[in-house]
DNA sequence: CGGGACTTGTGAAACCATTCACAATCCAAC
DNA sequence: GTTGGATTGTGAATGGTTTCACAAGTCCCG
């Protein structure tokens, strides 16, 4: 299989979304141009990004919207469910720990853990918080790891994390985690964003204009 | 002024990160290459980042702490303090307002708003939620909007931020914002990070390698 | 004061992603 | 059937970003 982009595979989730509220709605049928134009893309990048997995349209026709869903999950691995480990019940935990979105999508969140000795063994969220200390053992059938630490602590939970043998990883911290290039991470970073919206508040004045894409996550 | 990618500002806020706390920790000079390894780029992308916005290194000395710190706040609009009002008075923005970094680095969150009449007038982490009805009115002043209500509800919340005039938007809700060419947005999708993680996790087994960069946010 | 070690700033080259443009295909209608 | 209108899939062209490579500048030491 060629290198695919992960500005490609971030659009096929926003197709994916798109496609399933469609489907909800009834619509059956869907051409790229359409596609496209909901999700803020070019018909032709939408036949691109499709093209390095296969074809799933009909010329004249567009696409079915159950097909195509089927095949975007496929591609996705999204047709499995996967469990998820939080690591740090702090505010932002507990923001992801209410969402049932994530769960609607195949991630279930399964295990939870804390530094904190006043928060281990109760009951939050439905789970019981587990010790930081246990990490190690508890992480066993864990795909992906949520890491909502503070950043000076995110770097030695990840070592721990990948040394259990996880290969996912969902960061909070605001900082660079090193890990082999084996497991995959990825970083939401809010305070990158409110920069980059400074950035474009000032320049708006200087008269800047658009601009265009993004780096991200890292693997290795 | 020339064209300067996301990527790049992005990448800045990140060497703004670094820098500040290797000040921090009393270190007055530091080199391309150093500021490369520690943020996860090259030393040659750290210089070309840099060199679009004028010159700040000695050769053969590499760059002050203090005058490259500066020098990135003044790029990236951070010499004055931002106001920001937070819509949804949520999960996500509990977790917002409880943060105290984002005011470190210059945003104020001011303002908040919810419709939900059962929450609208109750103080809540030491502002009084105001009615989502007054939005027109109260946005007066500010300079960036966080949207985190529903998804169903963040197109109309939107249309309303950009005619009170706001020209910067954070947004929570995992839905295309259509907004006027002169407003910024920056979406934070979580989803589609767990998705991408999704993605790494089926196509290691297949032999699928590094991938590169990501598409984000609109303007216009 | 000159040589050596080091580092920046930057054109040019290499690489990657997006857009273009069109032949191939499909359906419907007659 | 055959025609017309629509839409896909994809090489080629374009546009943008990252990496390379090196001349120019700085510092230190003898
Ligand atoms: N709250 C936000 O809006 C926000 C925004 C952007 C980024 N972040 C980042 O997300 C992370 C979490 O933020 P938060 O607001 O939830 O913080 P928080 O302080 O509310 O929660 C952090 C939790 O992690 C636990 N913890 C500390 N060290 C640990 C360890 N070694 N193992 C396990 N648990 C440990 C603490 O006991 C605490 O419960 C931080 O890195 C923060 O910078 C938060
Ligand atoms: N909680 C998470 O971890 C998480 C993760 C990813 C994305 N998100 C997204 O963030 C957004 C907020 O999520 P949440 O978990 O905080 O939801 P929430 O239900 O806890 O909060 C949403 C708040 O918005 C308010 N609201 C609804 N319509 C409004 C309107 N028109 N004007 C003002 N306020 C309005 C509601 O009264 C509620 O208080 C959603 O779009 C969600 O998809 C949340």
């Amino acid at each position: 299989m060629k290198k695919v982009s992960e500005s490609t595979i971030a659009r096929l989730s926003v197709y994916l979304r798109l496609l399933t509220e469609l489907a909800a709605a009834g619509v059956t049928t869907l051409a790229s141009g359409e596609l496209a134009r909901r999700c803020g893309t070019s018909a032709a990048q939408v036949r691109k990004d499709l093209s390095f997995f296969g074809t799933f349209g009909k010329r004249g026709l567009g696409y079915s919207v159950p097909e195509l869903t089927e095949a975007l999950r496929g591609i996705l691995g999204l047709e499995r469910r996967w469990r998820v480990a939080l690591i740090g019940a702090g505010k932002i935990g507990a923001a992801l720990m209410a969402y049932q979105d994530f769960r609607r999508q195949g991630f279930d969140i399964v295990a939870v853990f804390d530094a904190d000795p006043a928060r281990v063994g109760t009951e939050w969220q439905g789970l019981v918080i587990q010790r930081d200390a246990d990490l190690e053992t508890s992480l066993q059938g864990i795909d992906i790891a949520i890491v909502a630490v503070p950043a000076s602590a995110a770097q030695g939970v990840v070592n721990r994390v990948v040394a259990a043998d996880v290969r996912a990883i969902l960061n909070f911290a605001p900082t660079k985690l090193d890990v082999p290039e084996h497991v995959a991470v990825k970083t939401v970073n809010m305070a990158l964003e409110l920069e980059g919206l400074s950035y474009a508040l000032v320049n708006e004045a200087r008269g800047a204009r658009r601009v265009t894409s993004r780096p991200a996550a890292s693997r290795g």
